[in-house]
DNA sequence: AAATAAAAAACGATCAGTCAGTCATTTTTA
DNA sequence: TAAAAATGACTGACTGATCGTTTTTTATTT
Protein backbone atom coordinates (compact mmCIF):
# COMPACT_ATOMS: atom_id res chain seq x y z
CA UNK A 1 0.00 0.00 0.00
CA UNK A 2 2.23 2.80 0.87
CA UNK A 3 4.63 3.62 -2.11
CA UNK A 4 7.42 4.07 -0.60
CA UNK A 5 9.26 2.68 2.86
CA UNK A 6 9.15 3.90 6.37
CA UNK A 7 13.13 4.18 6.01
CA UNK A 8 12.64 5.87 3.08
CA UNK A 9 10.05 7.92 4.77
CA UNK A 10 12.17 9.23 7.57
CA UNK A 11 14.66 9.65 5.50
CA UNK A 12 12.89 12.68 3.42
CA UNK A 13 11.33 13.90 6.88
CA UNK A 14 15.07 14.61 8.03
CA UNK A 15 16.30 15.94 4.62
CA UNK A 16 13.44 18.53 5.18
CA UNK A 17 14.51 18.99 8.73
CA UNK A 18 18.07 19.91 7.78
CA UNK A 19 17.09 21.89 5.29
CA UNK A 20 15.11 23.92 7.57
CA UNK A 21 17.44 23.98 10.54
CA UNK A 22 20.33 25.37 7.74
CA UNK A 23 17.81 28.67 6.89
CA UNK A 24 16.84 28.69 10.12
CA UNK A 25 21.12 29.01 11.02
CA UNK A 26 21.47 31.80 8.19
CA UNK A 27 18.11 33.94 9.00
CA UNK A 28 16.08 32.86 12.14
CA UNK A 29 12.61 31.96 11.94
CA UNK A 30 10.78 34.37 10.93
CA UNK A 31 12.96 35.38 8.42
CA UNK A 32 13.15 32.37 6.33
CA UNK A 33 9.96 31.72 3.77
CA UNK A 34 8.73 28.13 3.15
CA UNK A 35 10.29 29.03 -0.27
CA UNK A 36 13.87 29.23 1.48
CA UNK A 37 13.21 25.93 2.78
CA UNK A 38 11.53 24.23 -0.17
CA UNK A 39 14.40 24.99 -2.67
CA UNK A 40 16.95 24.11 0.42
CA UNK A 41 15.43 20.79 0.72
CA UNK A 42 14.90 19.91 -3.08
CA UNK A 43 11.72 19.00 -2.89
CA UNK A 44 8.23 21.10 -3.56
CA UNK A 45 5.85 23.32 -1.23
CA UNK A 46 3.51 20.09 -1.56
CA UNK A 47 5.93 17.40 -1.15
CA UNK A 48 6.97 19.95 2.22
CA UNK A 49 3.71 19.96 3.73
CA UNK A 50 2.95 16.19 3.83
CA UNK A 51 5.61 16.04 6.46
CA UNK A 52 4.82 18.83 8.49
CA UNK A 53 1.71 20.76 8.78
CA UNK A 54 2.94 23.78 9.37
CA UNK A 55 6.10 25.80 9.57
CA UNK A 56 5.47 26.31 13.65
CA UNK A 57 5.63 22.49 13.12
CA UNK A 58 9.06 22.63 11.90
CA UNK A 59 10.50 25.34 14.47
CA UNK A 60 8.96 23.66 17.43
CA UNK A 61 10.62 20.52 16.06
CA UNK A 62 13.89 21.99 15.75
CA UNK A 63 13.63 24.12 19.09
CA UNK A 64 14.17 20.80 21.14
CA UNK A 65 17.16 19.54 21.04
CA UNK A 66 17.41 15.82 22.39
CA UNK A 67 21.10 15.16 21.01
CA UNK A 68 22.65 17.58 23.60
CA UNK A 69 20.89 16.83 26.26
CA UNK A 70 21.43 12.69 26.18
CA UNK A 71 25.00 13.17 25.36
CA UNK A 72 25.10 15.36 29.11
CA UNK A 73 23.17 12.10 30.53
CA UNK A 74 25.46 9.86 29.26
CA UNK A 75 28.42 11.47 29.99
CA UNK A 76 28.04 11.98 33.21
CA UNK A 77 26.02 8.72 34.71
CA UNK A 78 29.18 6.86 33.56
CA UNK A 79 31.35 9.16 35.77
CA UNK A 80 32.95 8.45 39.05
CA UNK A 81 31.50 9.00 41.69
CA UNK A 82 33.31 12.31 43.13
CA UNK A 83 30.71 14.75 42.33
CA UNK A 84 33.59 17.20 41.72
CA UNK A 85 34.67 15.36 38.97
CA UNK A 86 31.19 15.31 38.23
CA UNK A 87 31.40 18.77 37.55
CA UNK A 88 34.50 19.17 35.99
CA UNK A 89 33.76 16.27 33.55
CA UNK A 90 30.33 18.04 32.62
CA UNK A 91 32.82 20.82 31.63
CA UNK A 92 34.71 19.50 29.41
CA UNK A 93 31.35 17.49 27.51
CA UNK A 94 29.93 20.86 27.00
CA UNK A 95 33.53 22.73 26.07
CA UNK A 96 33.43 19.66 23.30
CA UNK A 97 30.17 20.46 22.13
CA UNK A 98 30.70 24.07 22.03
CA UNK A 99 33.72 23.71 19.90
CA UNK A 100 32.30 21.44 17.85
CA UNK A 101 31.89 22.77 13.95
CA UNK A 102 29.17 20.55 13.00
CA UNK A 103 26.93 21.99 15.73
CA UNK A 104 27.35 25.31 14.49
CA UNK A 105 23.78 25.57 13.37
CA UNK A 106 22.28 24.07 16.02
CA UNK A 107 23.68 26.29 18.65
CA UNK A 108 22.71 29.40 16.14
CA UNK A 109 19.06 27.89 16.03
CA UNK A 110 19.43 27.51 19.76
CA UNK A 111 19.44 30.82 20.03
CA UNK A 112 17.12 31.69 17.88
CA UNK A 113 15.11 29.58 19.95
CA UNK A 114 16.09 31.84 22.94
CA UNK A 115 14.61 34.50 21.16
CA UNK A 116 11.72 31.98 20.26
CA UNK A 117 10.76 31.19 23.83
CA UNK A 118 9.75 34.95 24.96
CA UNK A 119 6.72 34.92 22.59
CA UNK A 120 5.79 31.33 21.83
CA UNK A 121 5.03 29.09 24.35
CA UNK A 122 5.32 26.03 23.01
CA UNK A 123 8.88 26.52 22.38
CA UNK A 124 9.14 28.19 25.94
CA UNK A 125 8.41 24.88 27.27
CA UNK A 126 10.66 22.96 24.80
CA UNK A 127 13.63 25.38 25.92
CA UNK A 128 13.18 25.50 29.62
CA UNK A 129 12.48 22.05 30.08
CA UNK A 130 15.49 21.00 28.12
CA UNK A 131 17.60 23.18 30.40
CA UNK A 132 15.84 21.73 33.36
CA UNK A 133 17.31 18.53 32.54
CA UNK A 134 20.81 19.27 32.84
CA UNK A 135 20.43 21.81 36.02
CA UNK A 136 18.53 18.96 37.97
CA UNK A 137 22.03 16.72 36.76
CA UNK A 138 23.92 19.62 38.49
CA UNK A 139 21.54 20.27 41.82
CA UNK A 140 22.50 16.67 42.24
CA UNK A 141 25.98 16.47 41.92
CA UNK A 142 26.73 19.90 44.44
CA UNK A 143 23.87 18.40 47.26
CA UNK A 144 25.88 15.23 47.20
CA UNK A 145 29.07 17.64 47.32
CA UNK A 146 27.71 19.69 49.52
CA UNK A 147 26.76 16.49 52.08
CA UNK A 148 30.26 15.50 52.19
CA UNK A 149 31.64 18.02 52.83
CA UNK A 150 33.20 19.35 49.52
CA UNK A 151 31.50 22.33 48.55
CA UNK A 152 29.93 25.19 50.58
CA UNK A 153 27.33 24.87 52.09
CA UNK A 154 26.42 28.66 52.44
CA UNK A 155 25.64 28.50 48.46
CA UNK A 156 22.26 27.28 47.44
CA UNK A 157 22.95 24.40 44.95
CA UNK A 158 20.21 25.76 42.67
CA UNK A 159 21.92 28.45 42.45
CA UNK A 160 25.40 27.04 41.82
CA UNK A 161 23.64 25.01 38.81
CA UNK A 162 22.52 28.15 37.15
CA UNK A 163 25.73 30.12 37.07
CA UNK A 164 26.82 27.41 35.44
CA UNK A 165 24.23 27.03 32.96
CA UNK A 166 24.36 30.58 32.35
CA UNK A 167 28.15 30.51 31.87
CA UNK A 168 27.25 28.23 29.01
CA UNK A 169 24.69 30.14 27.70
CA UNK A 170 26.66 33.08 27.02
CA UNK A 171 29.43 31.17 25.67
CA UNK A 172 27.02 29.62 22.75
CA UNK A 173 26.26 33.42 22.62
CA UNK A 174 29.64 35.05 22.16
CA UNK A 175 30.94 31.52 20.20
CA UNK A 176 28.20 31.90 17.29
CA UNK A 177 28.50 35.56 17.42
CA UNK A 178 32.19 34.96 15.51
CA UNK A 179 34.13 36.79 18.49
CA UNK A 180 37.65 35.11 18.86
CA UNK A 181 36.89 32.74 22.38
CA UNK A 182 39.90 30.66 23.71
CA UNK A 183 37.54 28.21 24.53
CA UNK A 184 40.76 26.14 26.34
CA UNK A 185 41.25 28.99 28.37
CA UNK A 186 37.91 29.78 29.39
CA UNK A 187 36.90 26.53 30.19
CA UNK A 188 40.47 26.43 32.80
CA UNK A 189 38.68 29.89 33.81
CA UNK A 190 35.29 27.61 34.45
CA UNK A 191 37.71 25.22 36.47
CA UNK A 192 38.32 28.24 38.31
CA UNK A 193 34.76 29.06 38.86
CA UNK A 194 33.98 25.14 40.59
CA UNK A 195 36.81 25.84 42.83
CA UNK A 196 35.25 29.08 43.65
CA UNK A 197 32.17 26.90 45.31
CA UNK A 198 34.46 24.37 47.16
CA UNK A 199 35.45 24.35 50.76
CA UNK A 200 38.87 23.75 50.28
CA UNK A 201 41.12 25.43 47.67
CA UNK A 202 42.59 22.53 45.41
CA UNK A 203 46.17 22.79 44.17
CA UNK A 204 45.85 25.76 40.94
CA UNK A 205 47.93 23.43 38.94
CA UNK A 206 45.85 20.35 38.90
CA UNK A 207 44.31 18.28 36.24
CA UNK A 208 44.48 18.67 32.57
CA UNK A 209 41.49 18.95 30.73
CA UNK A 210 40.51 17.33 27.37
CA UNK B 1 11.15 78.17 10.34
CA UNK B 2 10.25 74.99 12.30
CA UNK B 3 6.79 74.28 13.24
CA UNK B 4 7.70 72.35 16.37
CA UNK B 5 10.72 73.11 18.51
CA UNK B 6 13.02 70.45 18.87
CA UNK B 7 12.04 69.37 22.51
CA UNK B 8 8.86 68.22 20.99
CA UNK B 9 10.70 66.62 18.00
CA UNK B 10 13.01 64.93 20.27
CA UNK B 11 9.71 64.08 22.15
CA UNK B 12 7.51 62.33 19.22
CA UNK B 13 10.76 60.56 18.54
CA UNK B 14 11.28 58.71 21.90
CA UNK B 15 7.02 57.96 21.44
CA UNK B 16 7.84 55.95 18.92
CA UNK B 17 10.41 54.16 20.36
CA UNK B 18 9.21 53.98 23.40
CA UNK B 19 6.10 52.12 21.02
CA UNK B 20 8.68 49.79 19.05
CA UNK B 21 10.09 48.97 22.48
CA UNK B 22 6.90 47.90 23.98
CA UNK B 23 5.93 45.78 20.86
CA UNK B 24 9.40 44.43 19.89
CA UNK B 25 9.68 43.24 23.37
CA UNK B 26 6.20 41.28 23.19
CA UNK B 27 6.75 40.15 19.31
CA UNK B 28 10.29 39.79 18.89
CA UNK B 29 11.76 41.85 15.62
CA UNK B 30 10.30 40.28 13.09
CA UNK B 31 6.59 39.46 14.41
CA UNK B 32 5.93 42.83 15.19
CA UNK B 33 4.16 44.63 11.77
CA UNK B 34 4.60 48.29 11.64
CA UNK B 35 1.22 49.02 11.60
CA UNK B 36 1.88 47.41 15.45
CA UNK B 37 3.96 50.41 16.78
CA UNK B 38 1.68 53.44 14.87
CA UNK B 39 -1.02 51.90 16.49
CA UNK B 40 0.50 51.59 20.12
CA UNK B 41 2.67 55.25 19.55
CA UNK B 42 -0.85 56.58 18.43
CA UNK B 43 0.45 58.17 15.40
CA UNK B 44 -0.18 56.88 11.59
CA UNK B 45 1.66 55.49 9.16
CA UNK B 46 3.19 58.59 7.50
CA UNK B 47 4.09 60.44 10.54
CA UNK B 48 6.32 57.52 11.91
CA UNK B 49 7.84 57.47 8.42
CA UNK B 50 8.80 60.87 9.22
CA UNK B 51 11.04 60.02 12.12
CA UNK B 52 12.50 57.35 10.93
CA UNK B 53 13.50 55.66 7.77
CA UNK B 54 12.47 52.11 7.56
CA UNK B 55 11.87 49.79 9.87
CA UNK B 56 15.49 48.16 10.27
CA UNK B 57 16.07 51.68 11.55
CA UNK B 58 14.12 51.33 13.81
CA UNK B 59 15.84 48.01 15.14
CA UNK B 60 19.30 49.38 14.83
CA UNK B 61 17.89 52.37 17.06
CA UNK B 62 16.52 49.74 19.57
CA UNK B 63 19.17 46.90 19.49
CA UNK B 64 21.85 49.46 21.02
CA UNK B 65 21.17 49.84 24.82
CA UNK B 66 23.89 52.79 25.64
CA UNK B 67 21.82 53.46 29.70
CA UNK B 68 23.48 49.95 30.93
CA UNK B 69 26.80 50.49 29.45
CA UNK B 70 27.17 54.16 30.97
CA UNK B 71 25.85 53.15 34.03
CA UNK B 72 28.47 50.37 34.73
CA UNK B 73 31.28 52.75 33.55
CA UNK B 74 29.51 55.41 35.90
CA UNK B 75 29.42 53.05 38.94
CA UNK B 76 32.56 51.45 38.76
CA UNK B 77 34.34 54.73 37.66
CA UNK B 78 33.78 55.47 41.23
CA UNK B 79 34.52 52.83 42.91
CA UNK B 80 37.55 51.91 45.32
CA UNK B 81 41.12 51.26 44.19
CA UNK B 82 40.62 47.24 45.37
CA UNK B 83 40.02 45.21 42.08
CA UNK B 84 38.45 42.61 43.58
CA UNK B 85 36.20 44.77 45.32
CA UNK B 86 35.37 45.63 42.11
CA UNK B 87 34.39 43.01 40.55
CA UNK B 88 31.89 42.37 43.73
CA UNK B 89 31.18 46.32 42.76
CA UNK B 90 30.30 45.65 38.81
CA UNK B 91 28.00 42.35 40.42
CA UNK B 92 26.16 44.12 42.02
CA UNK B 93 25.10 46.67 39.27
CA UNK B 94 24.29 43.90 37.28
CA UNK B 95 22.25 42.24 39.69
CA UNK B 96 20.21 45.28 40.12
CA UNK B 97 19.97 46.12 36.26
CA UNK B 98 18.44 42.28 35.84
CA UNK B 99 16.21 42.86 38.65
CA UNK B 100 15.01 46.16 37.78
CA UNK B 101 11.15 45.43 36.27
CA UNK B 102 11.39 48.76 34.52
CA UNK B 103 14.06 47.31 32.40
CA UNK B 104 11.91 44.15 31.81
CA UNK B 105 11.35 45.09 28.02
CA UNK B 106 14.59 46.48 27.30
CA UNK B 107 15.94 43.27 28.51
CA UNK B 108 13.81 41.13 25.78
CA UNK B 109 14.58 43.28 23.52
CA UNK B 110 18.25 42.88 24.08
CA UNK B 111 17.48 38.97 23.73
CA UNK B 112 15.43 39.44 20.11
CA UNK B 113 19.07 41.50 19.13
CA UNK B 114 20.95 38.73 20.35
CA UNK B 115 19.41 36.24 18.14
CA UNK B 116 19.47 39.45 15.28
CA UNK B 117 22.80 39.82 15.74
CA UNK B 118 23.30 36.05 14.24
CA UNK B 119 22.49 37.74 10.92
CA UNK B 120 22.45 41.55 10.64
CA UNK B 121 26.06 42.61 10.02
CA UNK B 122 25.19 46.10 11.80
CA UNK B 123 23.09 44.92 14.54
CA UNK B 124 26.03 42.48 15.48
CA UNK B 125 28.24 45.23 15.72
CA UNK B 126 26.16 46.73 18.37
CA UNK B 127 25.89 44.28 20.17
CA UNK B 128 29.56 43.21 20.18
CA UNK B 129 30.77 46.42 20.65
CA UNK B 130 27.96 46.80 23.55
CA UNK B 131 29.82 44.12 25.05
CA UNK B 132 33.22 45.01 24.81
CA UNK B 133 32.77 47.90 27.13
CA UNK B 134 32.35 46.19 30.27
CA UNK B 135 34.85 42.73 29.00
CA UNK B 136 37.32 45.89 28.47
CA UNK B 137 36.53 47.32 31.83
CA UNK B 138 36.67 44.01 33.64
CA UNK B 139 40.15 42.60 31.85
CA UNK B 140 41.51 45.96 33.36
CA UNK B 141 40.26 44.76 37.07
CA UNK B 142 41.39 41.43 36.79
CA UNK B 143 45.05 42.33 35.58
CA UNK B 144 45.14 44.71 38.01
CA UNK B 145 44.46 41.96 40.34
CA UNK B 146 46.94 39.86 38.97
CA UNK B 147 49.92 42.12 39.11
CA UNK B 148 48.82 42.74 43.13
CA UNK B 149 49.00 39.38 43.71
CA UNK B 150 45.36 38.92 44.48
CA UNK B 151 43.88 36.98 41.33
CA UNK B 152 45.56 33.85 39.74
CA UNK B 153 48.12 34.10 37.03
CA UNK B 154 47.14 30.68 35.74
CA UNK B 155 43.68 31.89 34.51
CA UNK B 156 43.69 34.52 31.54
CA UNK B 157 42.20 38.18 32.02
CA UNK B 158 40.15 37.69 29.16
CA UNK B 159 38.93 34.32 30.03
CA UNK B 160 37.64 35.43 33.37
CA UNK B 161 36.24 38.27 31.66
CA UNK B 162 34.40 36.14 29.22
CA UNK B 163 33.32 33.88 32.18
CA UNK B 164 32.24 37.07 34.42
CA UNK B 165 30.04 38.37 30.99
CA UNK B 166 28.73 35.21 30.02
CA UNK B 167 27.13 34.39 33.68
CA UNK B 168 24.81 37.95 33.27
CA UNK B 169 24.12 37.03 29.96
CA UNK B 170 22.83 33.80 30.71
CA UNK B 171 20.93 35.15 33.71
CA UNK B 172 19.05 38.01 31.65
CA UNK B 173 18.09 34.67 29.26
CA UNK B 174 16.62 32.25 32.88
CA UNK B 175 15.05 35.77 33.65
CA UNK B 176 12.79 36.61 31.03
CA UNK B 177 11.96 33.15 30.43
CA UNK B 178 10.15 33.50 33.86
CA UNK B 179 11.66 31.10 35.65
CA UNK B 180 11.81 31.85 39.36
CA UNK B 181 15.30 32.71 39.81
CA UNK B 182 16.81 33.72 43.43
CA UNK B 183 18.28 36.29 42.12
CA UNK B 184 20.10 37.23 45.54
CA UNK B 185 21.24 33.62 46.07
CA UNK B 186 22.48 33.56 42.43
CA UNK B 187 24.27 36.52 43.05
CA UNK B 188 25.87 35.29 46.16
CA UNK B 189 27.23 31.79 44.19
CA UNK B 190 28.94 34.76 41.52
CA UNK B 191 30.55 36.40 44.55
CA UNK B 192 32.10 32.72 44.97
CA UNK B 193 32.71 32.74 41.44
CA UNK B 194 35.41 35.33 41.81
CA UNK B 195 36.48 33.99 44.80
CA UNK B 196 37.23 31.10 42.95
CA UNK B 197 39.63 33.23 40.49
CA UNK B 198 41.42 34.69 43.62
CA UNK B 199 44.92 33.63 44.56
CA UNK B 200 43.77 32.93 48.42
CA UNK B 201 40.56 32.05 49.78
CA UNK B 202 38.88 34.79 51.45
CA UNK B 203 36.25 34.44 54.31
CA UNK B 204 33.49 32.74 53.14
CA UNK B 205 30.92 34.82 55.70
CA UNK B 206 31.28 38.12 54.29
CA UNK B 207 29.84 41.07 52.88
CA UNK B 208 26.30 42.01 52.51
CA UNK B 209 25.82 43.36 49.13
CA UNK B 210 22.92 45.85 48.45
C1' DA C 1 -6.20 0.63 -12.66
C1' DA C 2 -5.97 2.15 -8.05
C1' DA C 3 -3.39 4.61 -4.87
C1' DT C 4 -0.10 7.64 -3.28
C1' DA C 5 3.92 10.67 -3.62
C1' DA C 6 5.52 14.79 -5.56
C1' DA C 7 5.17 19.04 -8.43
C1' DA C 8 2.98 23.08 -9.93
C1' DA C 9 -0.17 26.58 -9.70
C1' DA C 10 -2.84 29.50 -7.17
C1' DC C 11 -5.07 31.25 -2.91
C1' DG C 12 -6.22 34.96 0.47
C1' DA C 13 -3.81 37.47 3.86
C1' DT C 14 -0.40 40.41 5.37
C1' DC C 15 3.79 42.95 4.80
C1' DA C 16 6.79 47.33 4.68
C1' DG C 17 6.53 51.34 2.50
C1' DT C 18 4.36 55.37 -0.37
C1' DC C 19 1.95 59.42 -1.70
C1' DA C 20 -1.73 62.58 -2.83
C1' DG C 21 -4.08 65.28 0.09
C1' DT C 22 -5.76 67.71 4.78
C1' DC C 23 -5.12 70.62 8.53
C1' DA C 24 -2.78 74.02 11.28
C1' DT C 25 0.57 77.29 11.73
C1' DT C 26 3.77 80.71 10.02
C1' DT C 27 5.30 84.05 6.76
C1' DT C 28 4.37 87.31 3.34
C1' DT C 29 1.74 90.85 1.28
C1' DA C 30 -1.39 94.70 1.28
C1' DT D 1 -3.44 94.71 11.26
C1' DA D 2 -5.86 91.54 8.20
C1' DA D 3 -6.05 88.72 4.34
C1' DA D 4 -3.42 85.58 1.43
C1' DA D 5 0.06 82.49 0.31
C1' DA D 6 3.31 79.03 1.71
C1' DT D 7 5.09 75.46 4.38
C1' DG D 8 5.53 71.89 7.85
C1' DA D 9 3.22 68.08 10.33
C1' DC D 10 0.48 64.63 9.69
C1' DT D 11 -3.08 61.34 7.63
C1' DG D 12 -4.71 56.91 5.80
C1' DA D 13 -6.02 54.59 1.72
C1' DC D 14 -3.28 52.24 -1.37
C1' DT D 15 0.67 49.37 -3.74
C1' DG D 16 3.36 45.64 -5.27
C1' DA D 17 5.58 42.02 -3.22
C1' DT D 18 5.82 38.22 -0.34
C1' DC D 19 3.93 35.29 3.14
C1' DG D 20 2.19 30.43 4.68
C1' DT D 21 -0.96 27.36 3.05
C1' DT D 22 -4.26 24.82 -0.04
C1' DT D 23 -5.79 22.88 -4.21
C1' DT D 24 -5.09 20.93 -8.56
C1' DT D 25 -2.36 18.41 -11.70
C1' DT D 26 1.21 15.14 -12.95
C1' DA D 27 4.20 11.18 -12.14
C1' DT D 28 5.30 6.85 -10.09
C1' DT D 29 4.58 2.54 -7.86
C1' DT D 30 1.90 -1.66 -6.69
Amino acid sequence: MPKISAKQRESRRQQILEAALACFSDNGFHQTGMADIVKRSGLSHGAVYLYFQSKDDLIEALADDRHRREAVLNSVAQGSGDPIEGLHALVGVYAQWLTDPAGEARRRVGIHGWAEALRNRRVRSTVVEGIDMPRALIVALVERGQHDGLIRRDLGADAIARVLIAIFQGFVLQKCWGEDVDVEACMTAVAGVIDGFCTTKPDVRRRTRT
